[in-house]
DNA sequence: AAGGTCATGTAAGTGGTTACATGATTCT
DNA sequence: AGAATCATGTAACCACTTACATGACCTT
């Protein structure tokens, strides 16, 4: 799985220009993918030499021209492929429980920090899925529902840790 | 947050070589980061160059030569620079949820085999983590526990979404 | 006047994966 | 006899990030 086939998956739908694939990447995708300009358009541009897709200039008025993106019928077997190569096993990288693993070589405020510094950001992620849900439910389908599920109750099930291990490292060798 | 920064990290406690640093990445730590030799060694030969680590080579008897890499104090200093640094947000990539997101594009049989597969992955590291607890537990630390902790009840929350959105998909549209 | 939106791209670099290459010893 | 363990490394490649470069229009 990569920037190629998450784009094809997109173009599925309909034609989209870079820019356009960059705003469907903020929500509700971006909770478990991501991509800046400096991924999408050069992915783009290989998907064409690929023959994958096709690009048609559409000028505009008042707006800088774009480049619309079309799937081709190549574009939809190669996503087809993907969707049926073997499943790739989930990463999780977190910076956080890296610094929690080696917490013991800084001081007690400092982890702390960390700790409320991480329940904010999960939070927020929270809260935006939360949020965010009654807009995009309507249009979801139940598997996508099942997506934001997953993340709604990874976050709460985190939160909890977190807010009781705070308590206790607030609680524990204070004066 | 990369390789550099954990290496350091385990070379904080004591000197290893790579292979012992491998073995480190299986578990607990694994749950949280990875590397294969494909990154340790280069990793090391670069922290070597930078003045960060120092290499002793160590004859063997029956067994090949290992390289015993010791970290300096410029090792020092880089690792707590990195503890000061500001902390990068977690990403999450999931294979299955971008598969879950596109999945009306493929068959119920497909949807519901890709589901079996991720509780089976998740049982499986579900499982790793609670039967590996009572032999790490007394050495590890409280923050180290809280990682843990975080890794079991993230496990949890993703099972009983995924067991329940199952369920309501064997349930529906079923003969 | 400042900031946001629409719009596209390149260049250089980082960081990591995969496959290859080798080989003795010990356990089952 | 075969698999696992101990042990180190390189080369080619891939994917992605960051910074740079440009510019008009619209809203506050």
């Amino acid at each position: 799985m990569n920037s190629q086939d998450v784009i094809l998956g997109l173009l599925h739908r309909r034609p989209l220009t870079g820019y356009e694939i960059k705003n469907t990447f903020e929500r509700p995708l971006s909770f478990f993918f991501d991509a800046g300009f400096g991924t999408i358009y050069p992915t783009l541009a290989k998907l064409e030499s690929l023959g994958y897709i096709l690009k048609e200039s559409v000028e505009q008025d008042n707006r800088p021209n774009k480049n619309v993106y079309a799937i081709t019928e190549a574009g939809r077997a190669r996503f087809k492929a993907y969707l049926e190569s073997p499943m790739e096993k989930d990463t999780y990288r977190s910076d956080f429980l890296i610094r929690l693993f080696f917490a013991h070589y800084q001081d007690r405020e400092t982890l702390i920090e960390w700790i409320r510094e991480e329940i904010a950001a999960a939070e927020a992620e929270y809260r935006a899925l939360q949020d965010g849900m009654p807009d995009w439910e309507p249009q979801m389908t139940r598997a996508q529902l099942l997506c934001a599920q997953i993340g709604i109750a990874s976050s709460e099930a985190k939160l909890r840790v977190l807010r009781e291990g705070l308590a206790e490292i607030e609680r524990s060798s204070e004066p």
